[in-house]
DNA sequence: TAATTTGCGTTGCATTTGCAACATTTTGAG
DNA sequence: CTCAAAATGTTGCAAATGCAACGCAAATTA
């Protein structure tokens, strides 16, 4: 297990655990790993599976398939990042999405209850484990909480503004640099991208906002600061 | 403690752990359980907390307001369930949201540090409840992925389709039968009311589907799931 | 039973938006 | 620098939907 220490302790499933403690914890957790070729599948849709994913090296997309076979992406993770956390967590009896490899890939696989049952014996770090287990959930549930709060929204112009309010880095000068692309932001905002294009043009042109990019600026706050209610 | 075990013995929290050790945990977790009145803020939005809360008694509402002062209600949390968990479990700084007593209540506040530290005096029943708590989140995270999963299709068809689908419960006749009413069903699809009735009385029309109330049936199943991709 | 409230359906209208097709700007490779 | 590709902006049009106002029926209360 050695030689994955370097891989997994970028994770912030493995945060503030030491390479030493770390080595100790993989062996303890059984964790395997498995080299994956591009496109072979690592879980299908229905399947049921105890494991938490880990990416070490590549990318696995997270797919969703109808009965026609109509395959949808719902995210593309990354290393260091986990999969399969939720579903394992919330117990639920069969997964609602496949993963599939997006390249050849390496994928480590952690039981789900060893990694939360409390050990016995000299694992120091297990309680660390969980908390972190517990923390990387219950941020992206309040990320989920977040989108959703902009997709509920009517007007596209509701969605930015609320948006570009939550995302002001700089509060004197109210500037949001935003961590999107035009076709990414459209689609997490839940609007067709030429849509969201047209909506920008028009708070420039009433002098609501200025943007160049993915730099954006807040001119008329409280108009803007109106739409969020 | 031991007055407090019947009301929280039904909570998820302690799902899986007996009356007896259940007291013994609530000593060992430091609970403290507090009164507060009708329209009294338990959390207010901003503050920096640390604590999980469970309704005893009563109902909570969580509540987001802006800064002209506009409220909009979140969720309602009755008893026997618990706010503030992903919050604190997330590690974030300060909360996006308030919390205020929609009635007169009786809540629980359990210190999350606490409750994820496996003690290392004879609490058994620790790891247990450190899996409930995540299952708890994780469990709000499938519903939240899922939400958003109806949030993000652009028609209202669309919604109704991929949520009638989800919601068979009888296979057979492929009923539905679902819990909530029309306003109820169209804020948590994200639509307008009125525009759910056209758009339901349409389906009706075309031989989609057939309801009554809160039943509905497909009737035209490949239709339907066409709308689902 | 009568009166009132609540839930749901209907409809007209103005607005918004998806979609598609095309224009323009920016980026990056050679 | 040149050129191709990618990203972003523009626009016309049809369809969808929010909104408001109203009607009816079921449920609740007096």
């Amino acid at each position: 297990m050695k030689k994955f220490v370097p891989l997994v302790k970028n994770s912030a499933l493995f945060d503030g655990i030491n390479d030493d403690d770390l080595e100790h914890l993989l062996a303890c957790l059984n964790a395997k790993v498995t080299e994956v070729k591009k496109n072979s599948f690592i879980w299908m849709q229905g399947d049921s599976h105890y494991n938490v994913g880990l990416v070490l090296h590549g990318k696995v997309n997270i797919i969703k398939e109808d009965i026609m076979g109509n395959r949808s992406l719902i995210a593309g993770i990354e290393a260091p990042h986990i999969f399969g956390e939720s579903l394992v967590s919330s117990g639920a009896p069969q997964s609602p999405v496949s993963v599939q490899a997006a390249m050849d890939s390496t994928i480590m696989l952690i039981d789900f209850l060893r990694l939360v049952k409390t050990c016995n014996s000299a694992c120091a770090f297990h309680s660390r484990l969980i908390q972190n287990m517990m923390k990387i959930i219950a941020q992206k549930n309040m990320y989920l909480n977040e989108k959703i709060d902009y997709l509920k929204r009517t007007t596209t112009r509701q969605k930015v503004a609320t948006y570009l309010i939550n995302h002001i880095s700089d509060k004197i000068a109210l500037k949001a640099i935003i961590p999107l692309n035009r076709e990414e932001f459209a689609d997490y905002l839940g609007v067709n991208r030429s849509a969201l294009s047209r909506e920008l043009s028009s708070m420039k042109e009433e002098g609501l906002i200025e943007y160049k990019k993915n730099k954006f600026s807040i001119l008329d706050y409280a108009s803007i600061n109106e739409l969020v209610f």
